[in-house]
DNA sequence: AAACAAAACTAACAGGTGTTAGTACAATTA
DNA sequence: TAATTGTACTAACACCTGTTAGTTTTGTTT
């Protein structure tokens, strides 16, 4: 076992990831127990430990991959020259969208449980937060300036704008007659058309 | 310690019951020990019992106390025929912010920890958020009906409207430039202009 | 076949959990 | 003053927690 090892390791490692971002989710990270982890994968507790260095390892795994991937879409859209402020607003709330739709679990729990991490991760995790927010604040300013968007306070649009889409917890439980496609039309209506101009 | 009784018991237990919401929300409902709690209220574990019957209990108020508030104020607003669709959901949603700006803790509370509480408290609870989306969804319902509204998926825009206030768990944290009266108004504007037609 | 290493197992640990039993004190009522 | 009652205490319980040590099984490479 050395040539697949790498491989072998990184999918068991990813199964136990993903296990967890879902446990995480369901139970909480305080109430899901490394037993109740080792369950779900088929194993005994102890053996997670061949994988993982502890249950706090696999919490800061999830979060910073999820800040990571967000803080690179923002990049991108900053990058992107062709979008006035409005289009680059859109885009991003259409990828949290899309990410809250498609990875909920590990979306959900770096939301909701991120304040388990512990430190010096917790500190870091909130202040990555914090430059993300400036950065969205920045974009409506700068659309403010232009005259592309109303005026609004900016801190409360963005606080608005990324917490909006935490209601797609509620419809992810309840699958309704509403399309994924629709919803994620509905909300960017709804959010974006109150700031046009 | 007999007329006093109730007088003293119902004050002694609502300062646990707060002390509970704030540790509820701080460290979540599993990792608040009675032992914090009682650190808290500043006696030993034992002695909450002598005031409460479960740290289950404790949750199980704080959850249905804001729910009946909700649909109390829920069903004011339907009673109130001077109101069009929009005056309407702008006076829940604002009812709603000022519920989040003013009691975070239970608020908080019963958004995050709700999954907690024990059966059945869990499935009424859930049934009673149920119902009171699909109330939310009729005021948004008739108001395209009447032409008060521009025509979105009414439930898409109840969860859009009820989880965007979640942000302010946030301004909460960080006591910025922004007066509460300003984020209210800034979050008015931005979600109800989003829906006027 | 021998060697090796990944990954599973069992057993146990030190500490923490909500809660109960039994008791003592302190203040009010009769 | 005696009785009563609310509220605090200490001690203990049965169980659960994340994690480690040591060992065995499993599957691949030489």
């Amino acid at each position: 076992m050395a040539k697949l090892t790498n491989r072998k390791n990184g999918t068991r490692k990813e199964m136990i990831s993903l296990a967890a971002a879902r446990l995480f989710r369901e139970k909480g990270f305080a109430s899901t127990g490394m037993r109740d982890l080792a369950g779900d994968v088929g194993v005994e507790a102890a053996s997670l430990y061949n994988h993982i260095r502890s249950k706090s390892e696999l919490l800061q795994e999830i979060c910073f991959r999820i800040a990571n991937d967000f803080t690179a879409q923002l990049q991108d859209v900053e990058n992107n020259d062709t979008l006035n402020s409005i289009e680059k607003l859109e885009a991003i709330v259409r990828f949290h969208i899309t990410m809250w739709i498609d990875r909920l679990d590990e979306v959900m729990v770096t939301n909701n449980e991120s304040k388990y991490l512990e430190e010096p991760y917790n500190a870091t995790f909130l202040n990555e937060r914090r430059i993300y927010v400036r950065r969205l604040e920045q974009i409506i300013e700068e659309g403010i300036k232009k005259g592309q968007i109303r005026k609004v306070q900016p801190y409360a649009a963005v606080l608005t704008l990324l917490s909006a889409v935490r209601g797609i917890e509620f419809w992810h439980r309840t699958k309704k007659n509403i399309s994924s496609a629709e919803l994620e039309e509905s909300m960017i209506i709804h959010l974006v058309a109150g700031l046009k101009k």
